[in-house]
This record gives structure tokens, sequence and C-alpha cells, in this order.
DNA sequence: CGCCGAGTTGAACTGAATCAAGAAACGTGG
DNA sequence: CCACGTTTCTTGATTCAGTTCAACTCGGCG
């Protein structure tokens, strides 16, 4: 997949963006591929970057008193980046990897800044990312106040039924904020 | 408080903004002078409108089962709005209501929307806004995972201190996701 | 073959919910 | 201004979902 190609399914995935604008992402971002368990962002660094993800899987954790705890995913035509980082130019509270081999696409906050001044229709595309993001967050917190692990693994899998077999058990425990024991009994008891 | 000082103190509060931007918004918002629990966005509800709160404060809140479960909070210098309906364009799962006396300033969709195409300054403010209230759902989530009642209360406290005699604590029970009595002994314990 | 990490199963423990009953606070009308 | 009913808050006893700790199984792989 080239870099026109990328860039041509984020504008289908999200809004149309016209030509100039998507000359210029060619021009400024960066493809990567690289392999499984690929660290992207380290805990505690400066990170500018975001990575739309063409092909394969990444994930966010942190290690909260040693424990490696999921905290999002992101598969093929999402986006990924330490909104901590990118947005607020805090350190990362968070580390990211791949979890699966995977082909990126790599771009740096000041031409995101840049490219929203410049078109608004990219600046239409990033108000839409956050928005879709907020909403996730905010069903998130829901699922997290009124649904217990059994309600909270059925809807995972109702919404990414592919997850069980691309993701390690031990990170859904942890994103759904329940142990691995439980995890396998919930499993089990279906 | 005039529309006009209220603008400028977004203005200051967020991002400066044109004098043109100031006085768009001056001609386009709608001034609010509202009591305590007065219905602003009822759910089910197409709701395209955003408020600001120059004075006050108020609550989403979904009523799940019957029972009244607060979602949100903002006061002063805040704004508040279904997302949902807002952005989304969805039925608003949510009520929102003041909880205090409140002076408020309306704000229609297709003019945020409208003012974000004429004035980058404005579209910028609005990217900030979007991109505070994901790092406080965020912070939210963390919360949840990882703190117990009593951790969560006292952050609360911790970040706004004057909540305790501004919010019902029925409210602040049901936020914290937590039940009237479980408060109650943790305000007693300490 | 034997080790090793991942997954499963079991038993005891725990934080908070639920259920229930009092005590305080509140306001409304006599 | 007091009496009464209503709602809000507190306190106690019980229950429950999920954690923790621990032992055991299984499927690779050197």
């Amino acid at each position: 997949m080239t870099k026109a190609e990328i860039i041509h399914a984020i504008s289908k995935h999200y809004l149309p963006l016209p030509d100039a604008c998507i000359a210029d992402l060619i021009a400024h971002s960066k493809l990567l591929e690289v392999g499984k368990q690929t660290e992207l962002v380290r805990e505690g660094q400066y990170s500018d970057k975001v990575f739309y993800i063409a092909r394969g899987s990444a994930r966010a954790y942190l290690l909260k008193d040693g424990r490696d705890v999921s905290d999002w995913f992101a598969f093929e035509n999402e986006f990924v980046s330490s909104i901590n980082s990118f947005f607020a130019n805090v350190p990362s509270p968070h580390f990211i990897e791949t979890i699966e081999p995977s082909l990126l696409l790599e771009l740096q906050r000041d031409k995101v800044l840049e490219l929203a001044e410049k078109y608004p229709a990219f600046s239409r595309l990033e108000k839409k990312i956050l928005v879709d993001t907020l909403l996730k967050l905010q069903y998130r917190i829901a699922a997290m106040q009124f649904e217990t692990a059994q309600q909270k693994y059925l809807r995972l899998l109702a919404v990414r039924p592919d997850i069980a077999d691309r993701i390690p058990v031990t990170h859904m425990a942890s994103y759904l904020g329940i142990t691995i024991e439980t995890l396998s009994r919930i499993r089990h008891a279906k």
C-alpha cells in the first residue's frame, strides 16, 4: 500500500479532502512498516506524533503499580496517539505499541496544525476524530458504571467480533478492568 | 452581565478571539437568566444547542432504570451540551438542567459551524474545548478503574473544593458511581 | 523429555450494594 | 410558632460480584 492509497482511504473513511491537502499529507507524512510489539510511544516521553493504522493494530497501555493495563485499542482505519502528549503537550502517561505487524502513517503535530489552518476540510476531519473519540470514551464510562464484567465482555465482542483472535486475553481483561481469572470464568460460563 | 462581557470572558478563559468574531457571537447568541432546576435539554430530544455558563452550574444526567444518575457537572466559565445530540445529531440520552440559578449564553450548532468556518481562532477554541473534555473523560475513566469510592470522593473535593456546598450529595454519589449510603459512610469515616 | 508461560479452576476474602430501619432537616398549613 | 408529614441522611446487617492467592493443566519448544 502506498501513502497515496492510505490517505485516500482516510479521506474515504472520514471526510473527503481536497487534492492539494492530500498532496501535502503525502509530502509531510511518514510510512512505517513494523512488526508486532513495536514501541511507538514510551511513558514519560513528549510525543508529538499521531499514527494512522492502515493495517494491523495497536494499543495504549500504562504501567499501574507495575501492572500492564491496556487503555485503548486501535485497528485499521483508526488513529492512535498519546492524546495527553499530542494535545496537551505533557509527558505521555501511556506506552503505545503495535499488537500485530502493522502498516502505519505517521504525522507530526506541527504539520497537523499547519494543515488544519490551511484546509478547512482537514480541520473538520480533525474535529470529527475528536468527537468520535469523545463519544467512545463516554460509552466506555457508561459501560464501566452500569455493566457487569460479563456484559462488558459480551459488548466488546459484539462491537469487535474479531478482537478475540487478534488481542491476547490478558490485554482484553485489563482493558475491561477485570482480572484474567474473571475473564476466564466468563468465557467458560458462556 | 452583558453578552459582550460574557463573550470577552470566554475569549479570556480559552483563546483570544478577533473583534469581528466577538461581534458575530453577540449577534447570534442568546442570553438566558434562569432559576435552579431549569431544564435545558430533555432526554430523547434532538438538541442543537450548547450553553456557556457565565454564572451558576448545571448537570447532565440520565434516568437509568428510573434512577437519576449524574454524568457531568459544569460550572461558571464552562460549556455544557448534550454532546451526542450536538455533535452526532442523535436524540440526547441525557437530561441537562441547571443546579443553581444561572446565567447562560446559548449557541446554536449551525452558528457554531458557521463561525468555525469563518474564523480560524473560533475553530481553535472549539478544538480546545473538545480536547479539554477528552482529557477530562480520560481522567474519569482512570479514576473509575483504579480508585476506591473514598479516593474518588477525595479527588473530587480536591479538584473542586466548593462542590460540596453547591451540589446535592445525591448527585455527587451518582456521579462517582457509588450509593448515597457509601458516600455518607465515607464522609463520616474521614 | 522437561521446562515455561498462558490459561483454568478452586477457596477465601473484600469493597461496596442492597435492604431495612432510625434520625435529622425541611417546609407547609393550621 | 408549633405539629405533622415528607424527604434527606445516617447507621447497621446481609449479600454479592469480583479480587486475590494458590494450585493445577495444557500446549508448545528448546
